[in-house]
DNA sequence: CTAGCTGCAAAATCTTTGCAAATGC
DNA sequence: GCATTTGCAAAGATTTTGCAGCTAG
């Protein structure tokens, strides 16, 4: 979680990150842009991406790889597992009591050097299993 | 793993089933159309993706969501996880008797109908640990 | 025959980048 | 003051799609 010191906060900065850090929904870097632009109506979109990237790089936020077309964001910068619905793709929480103990040593691959790993949980969330998409 | 009556195999898409089950490299949608193109110089890119999409979609083949850019394929259907090399970005397999043993029941989570999971494992691969890239 | 498929090219989607002006520190 | 950052717009990278002609079964 190095933070260079040659990093300003800059509103738009400090903005990302507070709308970032004020929803539970795992935004796109899209849906960020649009939260933003309520309070800063002439932020660039280019400059949403270059914030979330710098951030993501000094451990303030997390930038998801999830199997999903777009990257989306995480305000929470604890490493923990998600859970992505296979109907509507909203993605959740997994408690961090439920995160697994992987083990580092891997059979057959033993020559590799494993520095971490990425886990993502399919399902389908309450709402959709109420109500599934037409 | 269910294989509509409706599907015709062309030679298109023979070729690409053979090519990408030809190689151990889980190559991405060009990299199989770079492949094909040497055995039928007139194959579209297009035609690459659709058959692809559909080949994955009938089990035939994978589409794996790793953490990268770009969707990779993997001729081989049966599941397994992968690690992909932090620095050169190849993905290799992991030996199916490493697969482990997921819980589907998660605290926290219960009215999540918990259907699959995607794991991919981050590491260091020989060839970079002898030279890492500069 | 005809539903499914192809090549081509254009469009769509998501992300990065070049540049000149603005601005934190 | 000056390196970093911004807005804008253009470009890049990857994937999808419309269409008219072709083809496997």
């Amino acid at each position: 979680m190095l933070k260079p010191s040659n990093l300003r906060m800059t509103p738009q900065r400090q903005v990302i990150l507070e709308e970032l850090r004020s929803v539970t929904s795992h935004p796109s870097a899209d849906e960020i842009y649009e939260l933003v632009r309520k309070r800063m109506p002439r932020i660039s979109l280019g400059t949403v991406y270059r914030n979330l990237d710098i951030l993501a790089k000094c451990g303030e936020i997390q930038k998801l790889e999830l199997g999903c077309s777009m990257k989306r964001f995480d305000g929470v910068a604890e490493e923990h597992y998600h859970i992505r619905c296979l109907y509507c793709d909203r993605v959740f929480d997994v408690p961090p009591h439920s995160r697994i103990y992987i083990t580092h040593q891997l059979e057959g691959c033993a020559d590799f050097k494993i520095i971490g790993h990425r886990f993502e949980f399919i399902g389908i969330c309450p709402a959709c299993r109420e109500q599934p998409p037409s």
